[in-house]
DNA sequence: CGCCTTGTTGAGCCCTTTCAAAGGATGTGG
DNA sequence: CCACATCCTTTGAAAGGGCTCAACAAGGCG
Protein backbone atom coordinates (compact mmCIF):
# COMPACT_ATOMS: atom_id res chain seq x y z
CA UNK A 1 0.00 0.00 0.00
CA UNK A 2 1.02 3.54 -0.64
CA UNK A 3 0.85 6.21 1.58
CA UNK A 4 0.86 9.84 0.33
CA UNK A 5 2.75 12.19 3.01
CA UNK A 6 1.40 16.03 2.43
CA UNK A 7 4.20 18.61 3.95
CA UNK A 8 1.68 19.99 6.48
CA UNK A 9 1.77 16.09 8.13
CA UNK A 10 5.46 15.86 8.26
CA UNK A 11 5.56 18.96 10.10
CA UNK A 12 3.12 17.68 12.84
CA UNK A 13 4.84 14.33 13.84
CA UNK A 14 7.56 15.65 16.00
CA UNK A 15 11.62 15.49 15.66
CA UNK A 16 11.89 12.76 18.74
CA UNK A 17 9.96 9.44 19.25
CA UNK A 18 8.98 10.97 22.69
CA UNK A 19 7.22 14.54 20.93
CA UNK A 20 5.86 12.39 18.01
CA UNK A 21 4.31 10.42 20.89
CA UNK A 22 2.93 13.67 22.77
CA UNK A 23 2.09 15.35 19.35
CA UNK A 24 -0.40 12.30 18.40
CA UNK A 25 -2.67 12.52 21.84
CA UNK A 26 -4.12 15.61 21.01
CA UNK A 27 -4.33 18.57 18.39
CA UNK A 28 -1.33 20.89 19.69
CA UNK A 29 -0.47 24.55 18.52
CA UNK A 30 2.45 25.55 16.62
CA UNK A 31 3.42 27.32 20.50
CA UNK A 32 2.86 24.15 22.48
CA UNK A 33 4.95 21.86 19.89
CA UNK A 34 7.87 23.88 20.23
CA UNK A 35 7.66 24.01 24.03
CA UNK A 36 7.61 20.13 23.93
CA UNK A 37 10.58 20.13 21.80
CA UNK A 38 12.59 22.45 23.64
CA UNK A 39 11.76 20.53 26.77
CA UNK A 40 13.10 17.56 24.73
CA UNK A 41 15.99 18.82 24.11
CA UNK A 42 17.42 19.46 27.48
CA UNK A 43 16.73 16.35 29.09
CA UNK A 44 18.35 14.79 32.30
CA UNK A 45 19.76 11.02 32.62
CA UNK A 46 18.94 8.64 34.73
CA UNK A 47 21.42 5.42 34.61
CA UNK A 48 19.77 1.88 34.55
CA UNK A 49 18.98 0.73 37.86
CA UNK A 50 18.48 3.95 39.62
CA UNK A 51 14.95 5.47 41.30
CA UNK A 52 13.45 7.95 39.30
CA UNK A 53 10.56 8.70 41.76
CA UNK A 54 10.53 6.78 45.37
CA UNK A 55 7.54 5.36 46.81
CA UNK A 56 5.77 7.55 49.49
CA UNK A 57 7.88 10.27 48.65
CA UNK A 58 6.70 13.52 47.64
CA UNK A 59 5.92 14.33 44.32
CA UNK A 60 7.87 16.90 42.44
CA UNK A 61 6.90 18.22 39.35
CA UNK A 62 5.52 16.28 36.27
CA UNK A 63 8.29 14.78 33.80
CA UNK A 64 8.19 13.25 30.62
CA UNK A 65 10.38 10.12 29.75
CA UNK A 66 12.34 11.48 26.28
CA UNK A 67 14.47 8.51 25.55
CA UNK A 68 14.54 5.15 27.30
CA UNK A 69 12.15 2.34 29.52
CA UNK A 70 11.32 2.63 32.88
CA UNK A 71 8.56 1.26 34.76
CA UNK A 72 6.49 1.46 38.15
CA UNK A 73 7.48 -1.21 40.78
CA UNK A 74 6.94 -3.06 44.08
CA UNK A 75 8.85 -4.43 45.90
CA UNK A 76 7.59 -7.10 48.97
CA UNK A 77 9.78 -7.10 51.72
CA UNK A 78 11.05 -11.27 51.06
CA UNK A 79 12.21 -9.83 47.50
CA UNK A 80 9.42 -10.47 45.41
CA UNK A 81 9.03 -7.65 42.72
CA UNK A 82 5.80 -7.01 40.61
CA UNK A 83 6.48 -4.47 37.91
CA UNK A 84 2.90 -2.68 37.66
CA UNK A 85 4.00 -0.65 34.39
CA UNK A 86 5.83 0.74 31.76
CA UNK A 87 6.96 4.24 31.28
CA UNK A 88 7.85 4.66 27.25
CA UNK A 89 9.16 7.30 25.90
CA UNK A 90 6.78 10.45 25.30
CA UNK A 91 5.12 8.89 28.66
CA UNK A 92 4.75 11.24 31.83
CA UNK A 93 6.23 10.76 35.27
CA UNK A 94 4.08 11.55 38.06
CA UNK A 95 1.38 13.59 36.37
CA UNK A 96 -1.55 14.30 38.59
CA UNK A 97 -4.74 16.94 38.41
CA UNK A 98 -4.95 17.96 40.02
CA UNK A 99 -2.05 17.22 42.38
CA UNK A 100 -0.87 14.46 44.52
CA UNK A 101 0.93 14.66 47.75
CA UNK A 102 2.44 11.19 48.02
CA UNK A 103 3.94 8.67 45.05
CA UNK A 104 2.03 5.69 44.57
CA UNK A 105 4.86 3.67 43.37
CA UNK A 106 8.59 3.62 43.27
CA UNK A 107 9.67 4.58 39.45
CA UNK A 108 12.99 2.73 38.48
CA UNK A 109 15.19 3.24 34.92
CA UNK A 110 15.63 -0.44 33.38
CA UNK A 111 17.65 1.38 30.71
CA UNK A 112 19.44 4.65 30.44
CA UNK A 113 16.41 7.48 30.81
CA UNK A 114 16.39 11.13 29.48
CA UNK A 115 13.81 12.94 31.11
CA UNK A 116 12.51 16.50 30.97
CA UNK A 117 10.20 18.28 33.11
CA UNK A 118 6.46 18.61 30.91
CA UNK A 119 6.22 22.13 29.51
CA UNK A 120 3.36 23.97 32.01
CA UNK A 121 -0.44 23.07 30.80
CA UNK A 122 -2.13 25.60 32.62
CA UNK A 123 -2.26 28.22 29.93
CA UNK A 124 -2.64 25.78 27.03
CA UNK A 125 -5.63 23.05 26.33
CA UNK A 126 -3.66 21.36 23.69
CA UNK A 127 -1.34 20.04 26.41
CA UNK A 128 -3.68 20.03 28.95
CA UNK A 129 -5.87 17.65 26.65
CA UNK A 130 -2.34 15.57 25.72
CA UNK A 131 -1.60 15.35 29.48
CA UNK A 132 -5.24 14.28 30.04
CA UNK A 133 -5.53 11.38 27.24
CA UNK A 134 -1.74 10.09 28.18
CA UNK A 135 -3.19 9.65 31.76
CA UNK A 136 -6.17 7.66 30.44
CA UNK A 137 -4.00 5.51 28.78
CA UNK A 138 -1.86 4.75 31.85
CA UNK A 139 -4.90 3.65 33.05
CA UNK A 140 -6.54 1.59 30.49
CA UNK A 141 -2.78 0.06 30.20
CA UNK A 142 -3.08 -0.79 34.01
CA UNK A 143 -6.50 -2.05 33.82
CA UNK A 144 -5.42 -4.59 31.02
CA UNK A 145 -2.44 -5.14 33.37
CA UNK A 146 -4.44 -6.58 35.99
CA UNK A 147 -6.82 -8.51 33.71
CA UNK A 148 -3.09 -10.22 31.98
CA UNK A 149 -2.45 -11.21 35.88
CA UNK A 150 -5.26 -12.32 36.89
CA UNK A 151 -7.20 -14.46 33.72
CA UNK A 152 -4.63 -15.41 31.04
CA UNK A 153 -1.96 -17.94 30.90
CA UNK A 154 2.11 -17.34 30.51
CA UNK A 155 1.24 -17.51 26.45
CA UNK A 156 -1.47 -15.20 26.52
CA UNK A 157 -0.11 -12.79 29.13
CA UNK A 158 3.18 -12.55 27.02
CA UNK A 159 1.83 -12.50 23.36
CA UNK A 160 -1.00 -9.70 24.96
CA UNK A 161 2.53 -7.55 26.53
CA UNK A 162 4.48 -8.14 23.59
CA UNK A 163 1.16 -6.36 21.63
CA UNK A 164 0.75 -3.65 23.79
CA UNK A 165 4.22 -2.41 23.74
CA UNK A 166 3.47 -3.04 19.74
CA UNK A 167 0.77 -0.77 20.14
CA UNK A 168 2.52 2.14 22.26
CA UNK A 169 5.63 2.26 20.89
CA UNK A 170 3.49 2.74 17.48
CA UNK A 171 2.71 6.30 17.78
CA UNK A 172 6.48 7.22 18.82
CA UNK A 173 7.67 5.82 15.83
CA UNK A 174 9.85 3.59 18.05
CA UNK A 175 8.37 0.14 15.62
CA UNK A 176 9.42 -0.42 12.17
CA UNK A 177 8.79 -3.77 9.91
CA UNK A 178 6.82 -4.74 13.34
CA UNK A 179 9.34 -4.95 15.42
CA UNK A 180 11.07 -2.73 18.18
CA UNK A 181 13.61 -2.84 20.88
CA UNK A 182 13.07 -4.66 23.79
CA UNK A 183 15.52 -3.77 26.50
CA UNK A 184 14.56 -6.39 28.96
CA UNK A 185 15.54 -9.40 30.49
CA UNK A 186 13.73 -12.21 31.19
CA UNK A 187 13.89 -11.98 34.80
CA UNK A 188 12.29 -8.18 34.15
CA UNK A 189 10.04 -9.49 31.80
CA UNK A 190 8.99 -12.48 35.08
CA UNK A 191 8.72 -9.78 36.89
CA UNK A 192 6.05 -7.99 34.81
CA UNK A 193 4.16 -10.93 33.70
CA UNK A 194 3.58 -12.77 37.24
CA UNK A 195 6.03 -15.92 36.27
CA UNK A 196 9.62 -16.70 36.99
CA UNK A 197 12.28 -16.03 34.19
CA UNK A 198 12.65 -19.80 33.64
CA UNK A 199 9.00 -20.05 32.48
CA UNK A 200 9.40 -16.95 30.58
CA UNK A 201 12.21 -18.57 28.81
CA UNK A 202 10.28 -21.34 27.65
CA UNK A 203 7.09 -20.40 26.82
CA UNK A 204 9.64 -17.69 24.57
CA UNK A 205 10.87 -20.56 23.05
CA UNK A 206 7.67 -22.22 22.36
CA UNK A 207 6.22 -18.97 20.84
CA UNK A 208 8.94 -18.67 19.13
CA UNK A 209 8.72 -22.35 17.32
CA UNK A 210 4.58 -21.26 16.53
CA UNK A 211 6.37 -18.35 14.80
CA UNK A 212 4.30 -15.77 17.33
CA UNK A 213 7.38 -14.45 17.21
CA UNK A 214 10.99 -13.64 16.98
CA UNK A 215 13.16 -12.08 19.53
CA UNK A 216 17.08 -11.86 19.38
CA UNK A 217 19.35 -9.44 20.29
CA UNK A 218 17.04 -6.94 22.48
CA UNK A 219 14.96 -6.94 19.17
CA UNK A 220 11.46 -8.08 18.96
CA UNK A 221 9.54 -8.81 15.55
CA UNK A 222 5.77 -9.67 15.65
CA UNK A 223 5.62 -11.23 12.12
CA UNK A 224 1.25 -11.70 12.68
CA UNK A 225 0.28 -9.06 14.91
CA UNK A 226 -3.06 -9.33 14.04
CA UNK A 227 -3.11 -13.13 13.86
CA UNK A 228 -1.11 -13.18 17.38
CA UNK A 229 -3.90 -10.97 18.92
CA UNK A 230 -6.78 -13.11 17.89
CA UNK A 231 -4.56 -16.48 19.67
CA UNK A 232 -4.55 -14.06 22.80
CA UNK A 233 -7.74 -12.62 22.37
CA UNK A 234 -6.81 -9.26 22.81
CA UNK A 235 -8.51 -6.01 21.70
CA UNK A 236 -6.94 -2.65 21.25
CA UNK A 237 -6.78 -0.34 24.14
CA UNK A 238 -9.02 2.77 23.22
CA UNK A 239 -9.74 5.69 25.77
CA UNK A 240 -11.68 8.37 23.14
CA UNK A 241 -13.76 7.74 20.23
CA UNK A 242 -10.51 8.66 17.59
CA UNK A 243 -7.42 7.67 18.71
CA UNK A 244 -5.89 4.15 19.24
CA UNK B 1 -8.92 1.54 76.15
CA UNK B 2 -11.62 3.98 76.71
CA UNK B 3 -12.87 7.13 73.52
CA UNK B 4 -13.89 10.03 74.64
CA UNK B 5 -15.98 11.29 71.99
CA UNK B 6 -16.82 15.01 72.18
CA UNK B 7 -19.98 16.85 70.70
CA UNK B 8 -18.05 18.50 68.11
CA UNK B 9 -16.91 15.42 66.14
CA UNK B 10 -20.21 13.48 66.27
CA UNK B 11 -21.20 16.25 63.88
CA UNK B 12 -18.77 15.79 61.59
CA UNK B 13 -18.94 11.90 61.06
CA UNK B 14 -21.65 11.32 58.80
CA UNK B 15 -24.98 9.59 59.15
CA UNK B 16 -24.38 7.10 56.54
CA UNK B 17 -21.90 4.73 55.84
CA UNK B 18 -21.03 6.99 52.83
CA UNK B 19 -20.75 10.03 54.13
CA UNK B 20 -18.70 8.77 56.80
CA UNK B 21 -16.33 7.44 54.74
CA UNK B 22 -16.45 10.77 52.50
CA UNK B 23 -15.92 12.87 55.61
CA UNK B 24 -13.16 11.36 56.20
CA UNK B 25 -11.41 12.32 53.55
CA UNK B 26 -10.78 15.67 53.47
CA UNK B 27 -11.75 18.92 55.93
CA UNK B 28 -14.90 19.53 55.02
CA UNK B 29 -17.23 22.94 55.06
CA UNK B 30 -20.65 22.08 56.83
CA UNK B 31 -22.21 23.32 53.42
CA UNK B 32 -20.36 20.63 52.14
CA UNK B 33 -21.55 17.75 54.23
CA UNK B 34 -25.28 18.90 54.27
CA UNK B 35 -24.82 18.82 50.08
CA UNK B 36 -23.55 15.41 50.75
CA UNK B 37 -25.90 14.09 53.06
CA UNK B 38 -28.79 15.55 51.01
CA UNK B 39 -27.81 13.99 47.89
CA UNK B 40 -27.45 10.57 49.92
CA UNK B 41 -30.89 11.12 51.00
CA UNK B 42 -32.53 10.39 47.27
CA UNK B 43 -30.70 8.17 45.39
CA UNK B 44 -31.25 5.28 42.44
CA UNK B 45 -31.20 1.95 42.77
CA UNK B 46 -29.31 -0.85 40.94
CA UNK B 47 -30.32 -3.65 41.39
CA UNK B 48 -27.63 -6.71 41.80
CA UNK B 49 -25.91 -8.17 38.47
CA UNK B 50 -27.01 -5.03 36.64
CA UNK B 51 -24.60 -2.91 35.00
CA UNK B 52 -24.55 0.51 36.41
CA UNK B 53 -21.36 1.93 33.42
CA UNK B 54 -20.77 0.07 30.34
CA UNK B 55 -17.10 -0.01 29.09
CA UNK B 56 -16.59 2.26 26.24
CA UNK B 57 -19.67 4.11 27.01
CA UNK B 58 -19.50 8.13 27.11
CA UNK B 59 -18.80 9.05 31.11
CA UNK B 60 -22.01 10.31 32.43
CA UNK B 61 -21.89 12.68 35.69
CA UNK B 62 -19.85 10.96 38.30
CA UNK B 63 -21.88 9.17 41.38
CA UNK B 64 -21.52 8.24 44.75
CA UNK B 65 -21.86 4.85 45.97
CA UNK B 66 -24.16 5.13 49.31
CA UNK B 67 -25.06 1.85 49.78
CA UNK B 68 -24.37 -1.93 48.85
CA UNK B 69 -21.43 -3.36 46.53
CA UNK B 70 -20.22 -2.83 42.59
CA UNK B 71 -17.22 -3.62 41.19
CA UNK B 72 -15.57 -3.04 37.82
CA UNK B 73 -15.07 -5.57 35.56
CA UNK B 74 -14.02 -7.16 32.60
CA UNK B 75 -15.28 -9.89 30.28
CA UNK B 76 -13.03 -12.13 27.97
CA UNK B 77 -14.84 -13.53 25.07
CA UNK B 78 -14.18 -16.98 25.97
CA UNK B 79 -16.53 -15.95 29.22
CA UNK B 80 -13.17 -15.56 31.44
CA UNK B 81 -13.87 -12.51 33.90
CA UNK B 82 -11.64 -10.23 35.79
CA UNK B 83 -12.63 -7.42 38.05
CA UNK B 84 -10.48 -4.36 38.29
CA UNK B 85 -11.87 -3.14 41.72
CA UNK B 86 -13.96 -3.05 44.45
CA UNK B 87 -16.61 0.47 44.97
CA UNK B 88 -17.76 0.25 48.09
CA UNK B 89 -19.89 2.88 49.96
CA UNK B 90 -18.57 6.65 49.90
CA UNK B 91 -16.60 5.69 46.79
CA UNK B 92 -17.14 7.67 43.13
CA UNK B 93 -17.95 6.04 39.97
CA UNK B 94 -16.75 7.84 36.91
CA UNK B 95 -14.63 10.80 38.38
CA UNK B 96 -11.95 11.86 36.71
CA UNK B 97 -10.24 15.21 36.52
CA UNK B 98 -10.46 16.66 33.76
CA UNK B 99 -13.38 14.38 32.18
CA UNK B 100 -12.36 11.77 30.21
CA UNK B 101 -14.46 10.92 27.36
CA UNK B 102 -14.69 6.89 27.58
CA UNK B 103 -15.37 4.79 30.67
CA UNK B 104 -12.28 2.08 30.30
CA UNK B 105 -14.54 -0.46 32.36
CA UNK B 106 -18.04 -2.21 32.89
CA UNK B 107 -19.22 -1.53 36.32
CA UNK B 108 -21.57 -3.59 37.77
CA UNK B 109 -23.81 -3.85 40.84
CA UNK B 110 -22.40 -6.84 43.22
CA UNK B 111 -26.14 -6.26 45.40
CA UNK B 112 -28.53 -4.01 44.72
CA UNK B 113 -26.54 -0.66 45.58
CA UNK B 114 -27.97 3.00 46.08
CA UNK B 115 -26.06 5.64 44.15
CA UNK B 116 -26.06 9.43 43.98
CA UNK B 117 -24.91 12.21 41.62
CA UNK B 118 -22.11 13.38 43.67
CA UNK B 119 -22.66 17.08 44.46
CA UNK B 120 -20.45 19.51 42.11
CA UNK B 121 -16.83 20.54 43.49
CA UNK B 122 -16.17 23.30 41.22
CA UNK B 123 -17.28 25.44 43.79
CA UNK B 124 -15.86 23.69 46.68
CA UNK B 125 -12.15 22.92 48.00
CA UNK B 126 -13.18 20.68 50.71
CA UNK B 127 -15.26 18.23 47.92
CA UNK B 128 -12.29 18.72 45.35
CA UNK B 129 -9.57 17.38 47.84
CA UNK B 130 -12.22 14.96 48.98
CA UNK B 131 -12.73 13.35 45.42
CA UNK B 132 -9.36 13.56 44.58
CA UNK B 133 -8.03 11.72 47.45
CA UNK B 134 -10.95 9.26 46.87
CA UNK B 135 -9.41 9.09 43.12
CA UNK B 136 -5.83 8.37 44.76
CA UNK B 137 -6.96 5.89 46.70
CA UNK B 138 -8.82 4.50 43.82
CA UNK B 139 -5.68 3.74 42.24
CA UNK B 140 -3.24 2.96 45.48
CA UNK B 141 -5.87 0.17 45.50
CA UNK B 142 -5.50 -1.05 41.99
CA UNK B 143 -1.73 -0.63 42.24
CA UNK B 144 -2.20 -3.34 45.26
CA UNK B 145 -4.46 -5.71 43.20
CA UNK B 146 -1.69 -5.93 40.42
CA UNK B 147 0.34 -6.82 42.97
CA UNK B 148 -1.48 -9.13 44.49
CA UNK B 149 -2.16 -11.30 41.06
CA UNK B 150 0.95 -11.17 39.78
CA UNK B 151 3.38 -11.87 43.01
CA UNK B 152 1.25 -14.01 45.76
CA UNK B 153 -0.02 -17.22 45.75
CA UNK B 154 -3.64 -17.53 46.62
CA UNK B 155 -3.99 -17.40 50.53
CA UNK B 156 -2.26 -14.64 50.72
CA UNK B 157 -4.15 -12.68 48.15
CA UNK B 158 -7.11 -13.66 50.14
CA UNK B 159 -5.97 -12.41 53.37
CA UNK B 160 -4.39 -9.41 51.48
CA UNK B 161 -7.63 -8.71 50.08
CA UNK B 162 -10.11 -9.22 53.47
CA UNK B 163 -7.43 -6.69 54.79
CA UNK B 164 -7.89 -4.05 52.31
CA UNK B 165 -11.41 -4.66 52.44
CA UNK B 166 -11.17 -3.88 56.20
CA UNK B 167 -9.25 -1.28 56.10
CA UNK B 168 -11.97 0.30 53.08
CA UNK B 169 -14.72 -0.62 55.07
CA UNK B 170 -13.63 0.67 58.76
CA UNK B 171 -13.94 4.78 57.89
CA UNK B 172 -16.95 4.13 56.60
CA UNK B 173 -18.53 2.45 60.10
CA UNK B 174 -19.31 -0.70 58.96
CA UNK B 175 -16.69 -2.96 60.45
CA UNK B 176 -17.30 -3.71 63.90
CA UNK B 177 -15.92 -6.56 66.17
CA UNK B 178 -13.20 -6.72 63.43
CA UNK B 179 -15.49 -7.75 60.93
CA UNK B 180 -18.07 -6.83 58.18
CA UNK B 181 -20.82 -7.90 55.67
CA UNK B 182 -19.01 -9.83 52.76
CA UNK B 183 -21.80 -10.49 49.95
CA UNK B 184 -19.26 -11.95 47.44
CA UNK B 185 -20.04 -15.59 46.01
CA UNK B 186 -16.88 -17.69 46.13
CA UNK B 187 -17.31 -17.57 42.61
CA UNK B 188 -16.92 -13.76 42.83
CA UNK B 189 -14.06 -13.91 44.75
CA UNK B 190 -12.62 -16.30 42.45
CA UNK B 191 -13.05 -14.22 39.62
CA UNK B 192 -11.62 -11.00 41.31
CA UNK B 193 -7.98 -13.17 43.41
CA UNK B 194 -7.59 -14.71 39.59
CA UNK B 195 -8.54 -18.09 40.97
CA UNK B 196 -11.25 -20.91 40.53
CA UNK B 197 -14.37 -20.77 43.25
CA UNK B 198 -13.10 -24.27 44.03
CA UNK B 199 -9.66 -23.49 44.95
CA UNK B 200 -11.31 -20.11 46.84
CA UNK B 201 -13.35 -22.64 48.72
CA UNK B 202 -10.19 -24.75 49.59
CA UNK B 203 -8.29 -22.04 50.64
CA UNK B 204 -10.87 -20.63 52.57
CA UNK B 205 -11.71 -23.53 54.61
CA UNK B 206 -8.19 -23.97 55.08
CA UNK B 207 -7.45 -20.39 56.47
CA UNK B 208 -10.82 -20.79 58.66
CA UNK B 209 -8.75 -24.05 60.20
CA UNK B 210 -5.72 -21.87 60.72
CA UNK B 211 -7.73 -19.02 62.60
CA UNK B 212 -6.86 -16.51 60.14
CA UNK B 213 -10.54 -15.66 59.37
CA UNK B 214 -14.31 -16.77 59.99
CA UNK B 215 -16.59 -16.68 56.92
CA UNK B 216 -20.42 -17.45 57.95
CA UNK B 217 -23.61 -16.67 56.80
CA UNK B 218 -22.53 -13.15 54.43
CA UNK B 219 -19.86 -12.14 57.64
CA UNK B 220 -16.36 -12.04 57.92
CA UNK B 221 -14.41 -11.59 60.91
CA UNK B 222 -10.66 -11.29 61.07
CA UNK B 223 -10.04 -12.12 64.26
CA UNK B 224 -6.33 -11.02 64.58
CA UNK B 225 -5.85 -8.68 61.41
CA UNK B 226 -2.12 -7.44 62.17
CA UNK B 227 -1.30 -10.99 62.64
CA UNK B 228 -2.86 -11.87 59.44
CA UNK B 229 -1.21 -8.66 57.92
CA UNK B 230 1.98 -10.02 59.03
CA UNK B 231 1.24 -13.32 57.61
CA UNK B 232 0.43 -12.29 53.57
CA UNK B 233 3.53 -10.01 53.99
CA UNK B 234 0.58 -6.89 53.76
CA UNK B 235 1.10 -2.96 54.74
CA UNK B 236 -1.72 -0.70 54.77
CA UNK B 237 -2.14 1.46 52.03
CA UNK B 238 -1.76 5.77 52.46
CA UNK B 239 -1.73 8.59 49.98
CA UNK B 240 -1.05 11.09 51.96
CA UNK B 241 0.97 11.97 54.81
CA UNK B 242 -1.95 12.12 57.21
CA UNK B 243 -4.42 9.66 56.49
CA UNK B 244 -5.42 5.94 56.95
C1' DC C 1 41.08 -12.90 28.92
C1' DG C 2 38.27 -13.70 33.00
C1' DC C 3 34.35 -12.01 35.57
C1' DC C 4 29.44 -11.35 35.82
C1' DT C 5 25.10 -11.01 34.10
C1' DT C 6 21.82 -13.34 31.15
C1' DG C 7 19.92 -17.21 28.79
C1' DT C 8 19.07 -22.43 28.55
C1' DT C 9 18.05 -26.99 30.06
C1' DG C 10 16.52 -31.04 33.11
C1' DA C 11 13.95 -33.36 36.71
C1' DG C 12 10.71 -33.41 40.19
C1' DC C 13 7.34 -31.31 42.90
C1' DC C 14 3.47 -28.51 44.26
C1' DC C 15 -0.08 -25.33 43.66
C1' DT C 16 -4.02 -24.69 41.10
C1' DT C 17 -7.28 -26.27 37.68
C1' DT C 18 -10.69 -29.32 35.67
C1' DC C 19 -14.56 -32.15 35.72
C1' DA C 20 -18.15 -34.09 38.07
C1' DA C 21 -21.39 -34.79 41.51
C1' DA C 22 -23.57 -34.27 45.90
C1' DG C 23 -25.12 -31.49 49.67
C1' DG C 24 -27.05 -26.98 51.69
C1' DA C 25 -29.37 -22.67 51.37
C1' DT C 26 -32.69 -19.76 49.80
C1' DG C 27 -36.79 -18.30 47.65
C1' DT C 28 -41.16 -18.83 45.10
C1' DG C 29 -45.52 -20.71 44.16
C1' DG C 30 -48.99 -23.79 45.10
C1' DC D 1 -46.17 -25.34 55.05
C1' DC D 2 -44.46 -28.30 51.69
C1' DA D 3 -42.59 -28.93 46.86
C1' DC D 4 -39.58 -27.53 43.73
C1' DA D 5 -36.18 -24.82 41.36
C1' DT D 6 -32.03 -22.34 41.70
C1' DC D 7 -27.97 -20.83 43.34
C1' DC D 8 -24.06 -21.63 46.24
C1' DT D 9 -20.90 -24.44 48.76
C1' DT D 10 -18.36 -28.61 49.43
C1' DT D 11 -15.84 -32.74 48.14
C1' DG D 12 -12.97 -36.18 45.33
C1' DA D 13 -9.78 -37.67 41.88
C1' DA D 14 -6.75 -36.72 38.35
C1' DA D 15 -4.23 -33.72 35.31
C1' DG D 16 -1.59 -29.75 34.17
C1' DG D 17 0.76 -25.46 34.34
C1' DG D 18 4.18 -23.20 36.49
C1' DC D 19 7.79 -23.33 40.17
C1' DT D 20 12.17 -24.75 42.41
C1' DC D 21 16.69 -26.08 42.41
C1' DA D 22 20.70 -26.74 40.09
C1' DA D 23 23.95 -26.73 36.70
C1' DC D 24 25.79 -25.24 32.43
C1' DA D 25 26.26 -22.35 28.13
C1' DA D 26 26.70 -17.87 26.26
C1' DG D 27 27.41 -13.36 25.83
C1' DG D 28 29.05 -8.55 27.16
C1' DC D 29 32.51 -5.72 29.34
C1' DG D 30 36.47 -3.93 31.77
Amino acid sequence: MIRTVEPGARAQEGTTPATRRLFALADLSRADRVSLEAAARSPQIARTRREIVREGAEMAEPQIIVSGWAARVRLLMDGRRQFLSFLLPGDLIGYCSPPQPLALATVVALTDVRLCPAPDASASPGLAQAYTTSRALDEAYLLAHVTRLGRLNAQERIGDLMLELHERLTPAGLVSQNGFELPLTQETLGDVLGLTSVHINRMLQLMRREGDLVLKGGRLVLPDPALLARKVGRSRIRVSAGMA
